[in-house]
DNA sequence: GTTGAAAGGATGGACCT
DNA sequence: AGGTCCATCCTTTCAAC
């Protein structure tokens, strides 16, 4: 599944994980490699899927979305048709921007953007409406101390 | 703080939210309009703030970052200094995505990104070493359910 | 808001090291 | 394999309308 990187290849990925809108011209300059190599490299990591798209990262406070909850998910349900209905809920919902199955005592993790707490109860109430019972802990975030998109490259 | 948009800037943004490599003409010719005005609200967006960057996302499992923790967090330490000492040590560490202060129960979230439990567990030991005693739950995600970086517009 | 023109960047070929 | 040069096409950027 991995695909090999070379030291290149890594500090080409570092610089567009920053800055995905650098020219050809200036990743090749800092990287004091010349145009073609630096193309190639990228063309073939945007193949094999390592680079798998390059988005705008937008400001959630300049948008009215001032609000962050965790919403942690203890379930005593597993069966098929629940798991079903939970995960088709939670990806249509575009409130929701992270959630993971985690092993041990929380099931799942939620992470839900919405304008203010009143939009996130309404959120609150519709899923465990649609997807039954739960037991859920919902955290607000305070503060959000540290975001990046950009993975450490070994 | 927040910056008032209108329906073609909304328009604009999810669109760039999904791919920022979208050319102005393709931009334009998917929302009927034409170029100078997208482009002139492109520009207003990225200066206001509200489109921060662009970048590369890339796919964990292809650069051999199979392993994603959960770090629960509660903590009696509150003063200054020791606060300084985790920020500066979250924010230095590339393996930390993501961390939060939330109201409640648990104090810090922190999201984690490593090849393996082994590289956890080395994080893990260095970062209790550093910021002195906590009470932490470290959960390991079986399964990313969802990832998205594209906030809802509302 | 529209058109279009000038400048700059992307893509890919030919050829060399 | 990487490097250089080049030709073509596509975008961005901005001025004139």
């Amino acid at each position: 599944m991995a695909v090999p990187l070379d030291d290149l290849d890594r500090k080409i990925l570092s610089l567009l994980q920053q800055d995905a809108g650098l020219s050809l011209d200036e990743i090749a300059r800092k990287l004091s490699a010349s145009k073609t190599p630096v193309w190639n490299r990228i063309r073939k990591m945007r193949e094999a899927g390592v680079i798998k798209s390059e988005v705008a990262i937008l400001d959630p406070d300049k948008i009215g979305l001032e609000t962050c909850f965790f919403v942690l998910i203890r379930t005593s349900e597993h069966d098929a048709e629940w798991l079903e209905r939970f995960l088709k809920t939670v990806r249509a919902r575009p409130e929701v921007l992270e959630a993971h199955r985690l092993a041990g005592d929380i099931d799942y993790i939620l992470k839900v953007r919405v304008p203010n707490a009143r939009a996130f109860d309404t959120f609150y109430q519709s899923l465990i409406r649609e997807v039954s019972i739960f037991n859920v802990t919902s955290s607000l975030s305070m503060e959000e101390i540290k975001y990046t998109t950009a993975l450490p490259l070994p």
